[in-house]
DNA sequence: TTGTAGGCGTTATCAA
DNA sequence: TTGATAACGCCTACAA
């Protein structure tokens, strides 16, 4: 198992002869001790830099320390996740923040099926340590998973009580898209899903229904049925007496907004479409898309933090994220008379 | 340093009491030896999944083994990483091939100051086994960097010889480009680059100019100027009598599809427009793009295996991989009359 | 077929 | 202010 590439690399006891010191003054010094004189400890550094030398995270972590990287497993398949831009912004809003304390993120698409081994590998391994959890579904097997193993993780989305979550401020996003289509003159609304099983996607559905009704509103539910010949198509056959189309995923949106022009049904002249996420896909789009937009970033933060926190043994509550907004682009328009 | 919840984890020793066995009897197992009876054996698993236990990472690499994690550094800003479906599909495509040699992705996406850094910490620090390159840049300074420090890397894209490569059979695919665009009448084409640094970007240039000329077609190179108020706009008018773009970038083709309309330029009437890359977003926008097709996954895959046979110590040799096709939508068009 | 013992790189305790 | 030393979890010669 030992590499075959000749000479090893260097050690700290390397570093240490080379500054005419122990290893533990080398080791005191890279772990902010403040024992050492400031001569001792320039010397140590300029031998450590000289020798491109750092302390080795595994020698590291078998003494005991903890924190070097968190998991994120996507088990939407290579296809979808592709096409829906909600992941490569949280990717991209989790490495800032990690990267301030250190960390690095492990990242993996798999299929479902898989999903379970992975979790228990890479936490029984200590590969990482902790998980962020997307994409939660009802009766998710991934918690009583975690919890037997008593794995660290944070959720992104609304999570049983077993780990802290990061959960967006759903409530008042929902306020704001009934009362645009409201104020379009709208009465008979549905909302299209592609994934009944999220758990986010339940709770938005009831939430949905209670506000449309304060407000007369009929709601209805269409699934979203990718295996269709034409999804769009059925979609749009579906409909009904429906005048406007909430759509749960971007990637949805934009296929039917794209769609609806060849198929002959004009967007927003006919039927308006809105998004419940945004991104520069709903720009690229024509009709550009009307959407929610949501601090991705921000829940990316403070995931982050609520993992950091959880790894030095702290119990942080969840938190909400507030800042959905309704970004009014051109695929939402007045009922058609 | 120490965990502050409690209890430990469970090490091999405690697998080898509950199996009542030598801790070096439970080593054997998990490192495919076959000198342990198959009674034993099972015996060892069975303790092990009673326990949830499976070989630390950081005990395995302080002793001595190889191969964890490859390191994915991207210093796009985050804009461009997130509106660049390339990214995405290099790491769906990257962590399947990764699992299979039970490997994970560390990926950070940072600004380009702070791209030594990280790479000299990742690698002293011993987080991943080597990096993979992508981006690469005319005179890039990760290659005397990653040499200084002997780390292992592959490139993705054409790099100096210091590092094995895998790159795409770029040139049958220019040949189907200018042989499409040449059928069609133009006659006058000009390359739109918004990353002149870039080493690919160059070797294009070259490789673009010889075969136009062997067709006596004018190609000449428009810059994208992201900063300005409306770039579609300035390149639509700095075009000149040139009848067909050929974008470096799907994001840039796909903006400048969809604005083009928007400014009365249409597509491919008036102006026949070229991606040199390809994904689901081509075909969301109206006109769907002409665009250029990659095998990324095969790439991956090819970067996995090329990294893994270094990390055993291998010299591997640098791959092409083909399968670059030109998929015709309906950007391109006869040349205008 | 199984077990013993030493070593891997680092940190922390405690003594100098 | 510095250094010696015993962990940490695992692997591998080598011995039994």
């Amino acid at each position: 198992m030992s590499a075959s590439t000749g000479n090893r690399r260097p050690t700290i006891a390397a570093v240490a002869q080379a500054a005419g010191v122990s290893v533990s003054a080398v080791s005191h010094v890279f772990n902010g001790r403040t024992n050492i004189s400031p001569e001792t400890a320039q010397r140590i550094r300029e031998a450590a830099d000289a020798l491109n030398w750092r302390p080795n995270l595994a020698g590291r972590r078998i003494s005991g320390a903890v924190g070097n990287s968190i998991g994120l497993v996507v088990t939407q398949s290579e296809e979808s996740f592709r096409r829906d831009p909600f992941f490569i912004r949280l990717i991209a809003g989790l490495t800032g923040p990690l990267a301030t304390v250190g960390w690095s993120l492990s990242l993996t698409v798999a299929p479902e099926a898989d999903e379970a081994q992975i979790y228990r590998q890479w936490w029984t391994e200590q590969r990482v340590d902790g998980f962020l959890l997307v994409d939660l579904r009802t009766k998710d097997p991934r918690i009583p998973l975690l919890r037997s193993l008593s794995a660290t993780a944070v959720a992104l989305g609304p999570a049983p009580a077993a780990f802290p979550a990061v959960t967006l401020d759903d409530d008042s996003a929902l306020t704001e898209v009934l009362d645009h289509l409201a104020g379009l003159g709208h009465r008979r609304i549905a909302r299209v899903t592609s994934a009944p099983g999220l758990a986010h996607s339940r709770k938005r559905d009831r939430a949905l229904s209670a506000a449309a009704r304060e407000r007369g509103l009929q709601v209805k539910t269409l699934a979203w049925n990718e295996n269709a010949a034409d999804p769009v198509e059925e979609l749009l056959a579906a409909r009904g007496n429906v005048t406007a189309l909430i759509l749960d995923s971007e990637a949805l949106a934009t296929r039917v907004v794209s769609h609806a022009q060849d198929l002959g049904v004009r967007v927003p002249a006919e039927l308006s479409v809105l998004s419940w996420e945004d991104s520069w896909v709903s720009e690229l789009v024509r009709p550009r898309l009307t959407a929610l937009s949501a601090p991705i970033e921000d829940s990316a933060r403070h995931a982050v933090d609520l993992m950091h926190r959880m790894v030095r043994g702290e119990k942080p509550p969840s938190v909400v994220v507030p800042g959905r907004r309704l970004v009014v682009r051109e695929s939402t328009g007045p009922v058609p008379t």
